[in-house]
DNA sequence: AAAATATAAATGAACGTTCATTCATTTGTT
DNA sequence: AACAAATGAATGAACGTTCATTTATATTTT
């Protein structure tokens, strides 16, 4: 393999990846204005711009385009959230650091939420495979373990705590995007964060 | 009108509402099962018992049955979670009864969280309204109002109480749902209520 | 360097299904 | 006989997928 080759190769792979993501962002965009339901392969064309036919030399069908944007949102959302996790900081500082990651991260890729949504509540549609729906909660087991460990949250069954702060984080972000509350507003996030803390953390 | 066309009109309408019931009976059933995306009349009516076209009879078409089941439901939960709502108890009693009346509301009847899930994260889907979507949150917002009045909630923005109640309830039901935690036994439920009114409550 | 050839990528009409809905007909009741 | 209720085959639109064809890109030959 020459220099040449090996560089036709990487533009080669990168050109698939660009044309992969262009279609997986077209079902994000779908999925958020029509809903799951309305969705289907030649609006996904027509929103990328290409032929309905061409979306199954990137995918093997529907549903393996449906699956893979949710593999690709679970894994960005844990990189992105775990990236705020701080060994040397305190289980405190680390989970606002975290939750305002996630927040943070559903503000910003708005249509990520809802997909999400969507996906989770239909059962044996896409899904490969059920445990993947709490695949999302990695990052907050791995602060409740040591916030425990440490005995600054309360000693209370996984289950609790992950409602806590997984269900309330979820409805806040729903009533956001509804307009029922401004998470963009500094004071409502702050107060937020505090009051998920407070639900779990022991007293001081 | 004789007593007997009395009788027989009130035959009559007991009839009709029996099998509009078990069309959408039926629904429920099947959403639970399959999932919306895979729901279809066909399968609606053989779940019923009954033809195709007879749904026509008693619903405008898909949508109607959609929403009527929906309508069904959050009539059904509000009316059974405000049951346990007594003016002369406390707050926290208040609280404790409704947010139990709610769960054991979604347990009773599983099939209805699922479809509820599925209902509300299906944007333009069946839905003439979208303010629908909070019309579950009523009860809650009732005993809310008269705990801040009282002093015993926390003084915080309705959206965020709403969240730490209605979302962790949500998603403890989930985990229920999907067996990573059981809410029938009687430790587990009651912690979480407790974990529940810590959260919102002003500690004493 | 241009032309010819080979390969890859993209197209969109066509196909077979599935679906919601309709309605002429049948069944049950008054 | 008259009416109401229920049926399910028929209909046509919509869908996911395929594939013969076209377009674009790369390679080889002249």
């Amino acid at each position: 393999m020459n220099v040449h080759s090996f560089v036709c190769k990487f533009v080669f792979i990168r050109l698939i990846m660009d044309k992969k993501q262009a279609i997986l962002k077209s079902v994000l965009r779908l999925v958020k204005r029509d809903g799951f339901y309305h969705l289907n392969m030649k609006k996904i064309a027509e929103e990328a711009g290409i032929a309905a036919g061409t979306i199954y030399l990137y995918f093997k069908g529907k549903e393996d385009v449906i699956n893979a944007l949710y593999k690709m949102i679970v894994t960005d959302f844990n990189q992105k959230v775990l990236d705020g996790y701080i060994e040397s900081r305190s289980v405190k500082e680390n989970f606002h650091e975290m939750l305002n990651n996630a927040i943070q991260f559903y503000l910003k890729e708005r249509d990520y939420f809802s997909f999400i949504e969507q996906y989770t509540y239909a059962p044996f549609l896409f899904k490969e495979n059920q445990d993947e729906n709490f695949m999302l909660l990695l990052p907050i087991y791995k602060m409740m373990k040591e916030g425990k460990k440490q005995k600054v949250i309360k000693n209370l069954p996984d289950a609790i705590l992950l409602s806590l702060i997984h269900g309330s984080m979820n409805t806040i972000l729903k009533l956001h995007l509804a307009h029922k509350t401004d998470l963009n507003k500094k004071g409502i996030k702050q107060r937020f964060y505090d009051a998920c803390w407070e639900a779990i953390a022991i007293a001081s």
